[in-house]
DNA sequence: CTGAAAGCGCTTACAG
DNA sequence: CTGAAAGCGCTTACAG
């Protein structure tokens, strides 16, 4: 690899100092540069093809334009990525670079990971979990501003994005009431998951807002072998028939479906489906296509970069956002304290959208 | 955020210059400083919790400790994210870090990820696909040793680590075989990924090397919906049933459990099914669970990286490795020249192990 | 054994 | 309008 071109490349070929390269490519020439002298150095820089070395303005600038990111099992989920997808477009959008640290919920690496984030100089921090649950980040976060997405600091410290989990059971269970169906089951994931209670609220406050009494959900898991084995049960036990199966996810849809073929039944037209994520690969391919609800794990990267982003360049010292970053306000749930700490910030609910597809019909 | 403490605040704490702190705590201290002095200076260090700066360190040392990692489509398949926790396990292993640019396949932003990585002055490049494609990258590669991962160079000017995609399918072809199948379907990918056409080779391979007439792969696709339509046909058609099906992926292998469900037929009792990719999410839980073939996403992170790293060790500009890096010794397919051009570079096959499930029984 | 000095590449007051 | 100087935090010859 050939040395890149230095400040001092370019100052020698047009024939000025250093001061008067790095004021003109930093758009500081106006009135201070002579005209000619800055179109001679334009040309120079492009001749060399001159571009600063990141590390030495860094240092200078002590600000790295670099965001750190810390994930808790980046490998794991396919639409988990699209977090990191919003994180770094909206990132990049800025000019900052995304330094990622997976830590593999390893408390150790995670301690590690602060600190060479810190070392980094990163000037924010952002902090997503694979999937929904309570995070404590370090008291004093190091390394600027913090964010949480896809986590929430149970005591509000740091400004968290999540989804509206409840919002988005009540919404297709909702979906299902309004297609005449009164019977509906439930199989809920393991409560290993926070999600997992949180979806399940959102189908009871549905069912009784309807004025139907809900079934109580089955504790079945996320997986496509379990949605199986509790469509089974639920579908051949005794007892009348439910005409419609909300899923805790779109796997587990999948098992029901399979459940449902095993057992001669047609969907939607026995037995209507539907299930969450919407997960890229796998809900719009069933047949029939499945109803579902979205994730916002992109809204939820991108917004909270943006937060971050935003006290970066307030220059604060704290994930506190000042005024909302992004255009359109998201749904915030007042996280007031208890008894009104001063101290607590905002966790913000975005939508999970409801996605209709073909698994849903009146029942028979 | 409190002011990080420098190497000078641990100088005057200690007594000492800032030369005896950078040797003593750099390991060069012994027969350099007064072992007094040494421990001074370490105590010092802990008290204020210092650590060096690194971006000063990496003005300094020329050495960003950092590999720039350029994905064309990070957030669309879960196990891709495999590749990248095998590459950032190994770089993390060896004190680097990854800078992670997605590029979503577009080229200008390819050129921009290459242009960014340069002047955050990494020490090195991985470039990972997110499926097996051919990728020449530019002539020069900028900052530092190059390799590829789960893509190939289609001159080998750049060393790659893929699938042995062939292999992969040769081996589940050949678990039917031995099972006693005689007649068995593929239902291929399309062939905008090169994938498709590599694992038709290994079906055929594996049915010629028995003695079997192979059918003529299906072109179907890689969604569940193309395997249920495919298997529609096949299974319904005229002419003689296949008693096994070769699917291009897992999800394909969903839609074919799908249709044989709706046709009232039980796998693997009436059919035998097998996938490829050992997709986490799905191929453990289907109903039966999936045979199929782990495609070795860690691995080629893992061994790419590790070739990136041995050759900013070697401070080589070139990604040519000089020994082998890795331990293990993978299969290499001598990738010569057509007139033995020297310049070429070995591109690895990594294998494709068998996975084997429940969805294979002997044809009835 | 020890510390003053130079330098990595940049930007920003500051003096002309 | 222009350039010499200082300084970001570190490490490495070099002179004592």
């Amino acid at each position: 690899m050939q040395r890149k071109a230095t400040s001092k490349d370019v100052a020698d070929l047009a024939g000025v100092s250093r001061t008067a390269v790095s004021l003109v490519l930093n758009g500081h020439g106006e009135g201070n540069i002579a005209p000619e002298k800055q179109a001679l150095i334009r040309a120079a820089a492009r001749t060399l093809n001159y571009a600063p070395h990141a590390v030495a303005v860094s240092l200078q600038s002590r600000r790295s334009s670099m965001i750190g990111v810390i994930t808790d099992q980046i490998a794991t989920s396919a639409h988990a990525g699209m977090l990191l997808r919003g994180a770094s477009d909206a990132a990049v959008a800025a000019g900052y670079l995304l330094l990622v640290i997976d830590t593999q919920r390893d408390p150790d690496q995670e301690v590690r990971a602060y600190d060479v984030l810190r070392n980094q100089q990163v000037d924010g921090l952002l902090f997503a979990a694979m999937s929904l649950r309570p995070y404590a980040p370090p008291s004093l976060v190091p390394g600027g501003p913090a964010v949480l997405a896809n986590c929430y600091d149970p005591d509000d410290r740091v400004p968290a994005f999540v989804p509206d989990e409840i919002g988005g059971s009540r919404a297709v269970t909702n979906h299902l009431i309004e297609f005449g169906h009164r019977d509906i089951a439930m199989i809920s994931g393991s409560h290993d998951a926070v999600a997992a209670e949180l979806r399940e609220q959102g189908f009871r406050e549905a069912m009784t807002a309807a004025g139907l009494s809900p079934r109580a959900p089955m504790l079945a898991g996320w997986e496509i072998d379990k949605g199986y084995a509790a469509a089974m049960q639920v579908l051949t036990g005794p007892g009348p028939l439910p005409t419609a199966i909300v899923c805790a996810n779109d796997r587990a849809a999948v098992g029901v479906m399979l459940a449902a073929g095993a057992l001669g039944l047609s969907v939607p037209r026995d037995l209507s489906v539907v299930g969450y994520d919407d997960d890229d690969n796998v809900a719009p391919y069933l047949v029939p296509a499945l109803t579902t609800v979205r994730l916002p794990h992109r809204e939820m990267g991108e917004e909270a970069m943006r937060v971050v982003l935003h006290a970066v360049a307030e220059g604060g010292g704290s994930g506190r956002p000042g005024e909302p970053a992004g255009a359109e306000p998201a749904t915030v749930e007042s996280a007031a304290g208890p008894d009104g700490d001063p101290e607590r910030v905002p966790r913000t609910l975005l939508e999970c959208p409801l996605v209709v597809r073909d698994s849903v019909a009146p029942p028979r």
